[in-house]
DNA sequence: GCAGTGGTACGTTGAATCTCGTAGTACGAA
DNA sequence: TTCGTACTACGAGATTCAACGTACCACTGC
């Protein structure tokens, strides 16, 4: 017999790794692909955790689905979901911690003119 | 009827990309390989040029190239070469001036104990 | 001349990465 | 229940990347 408690439409939570067991390459290596990086700027731009459809990513569902995995695994995001939908926020507070002026220093460069 | 000058050992430049064209993204990667990024803990370190073969990477020749190749294409890097060998050079200052505080916060990092 | 040193360029191989389609789950609304 | 939405997991293909061996070049010293 189950039980009667109706779950709320809580914020389930994924895993996450420990930003201590995170080495800065891999951070950087997660970075260093443009659509990546576009969904980082854009969730700092934010500054509030932002549905993964409200990107407007010019690729296909189950590859951002996979850019937003890279970005997870390598500690830059973390996900929760509520009710149908997934959210993405910025792990900003701890990437700062671990990592003092990084992502700072990336998120103020310029991109050149002609991008390559 | 060939000049009589000789050469002295000069240090001759190789091609170099403007940092300014360069985009954030190609640093990253660039960096994000462990390698690499080894090199160039260790021209921080030296704060000088150092010699290609001075590193003790443990990889081929042919490997050590392709790195190097790619750290001076992405802008992080020049090289220069001097009687019979090259030597490679943290673009340190450009970098700090096109990124603002970027490779100091890479350097900062330190590695996780188990550095996967 | 010859051999050794220090490096590049090229081609190849295997692994990783990126992209996608398909199928499927979970939820909310009609 | 059926539909639509939002997203995932899996598998496959194409492309890129990392590592290497070989061949080669420029220079030094004998």
């Amino acid at each position: 017999m189950s039980t009667h408690v109706r779950r709320a439409p809580a914020k389930k939570a994924l895993p996450h790794p420990d930003l201590r067991e995170i080495p800065v390459h891999l951070v950087l290596r997660a970075l260093g692909e443009p659509l990546r990086l576009g969904i980082v700027r854009s969730l700092a731009r934010a500054g509030r955790p932002m549905n993964c459809s409200s990107f407007g990513l010019s690729v296909s569902k189950s590859t951002s689905t996979y850019h937003f995995k890279v970005l997870r695994e390598s500690g830059v995001i973390s996900q929760f979901e509520e009710g149908t939908s997934r959210y993405s926020e910025l792990r900003e507070t701890e990437l700062e911690q671990r990592f003092p002026g990084l992502l700072t220093a990336i998120l103020a460069a310029e991109e050149p003119a002609a991008a390559e």
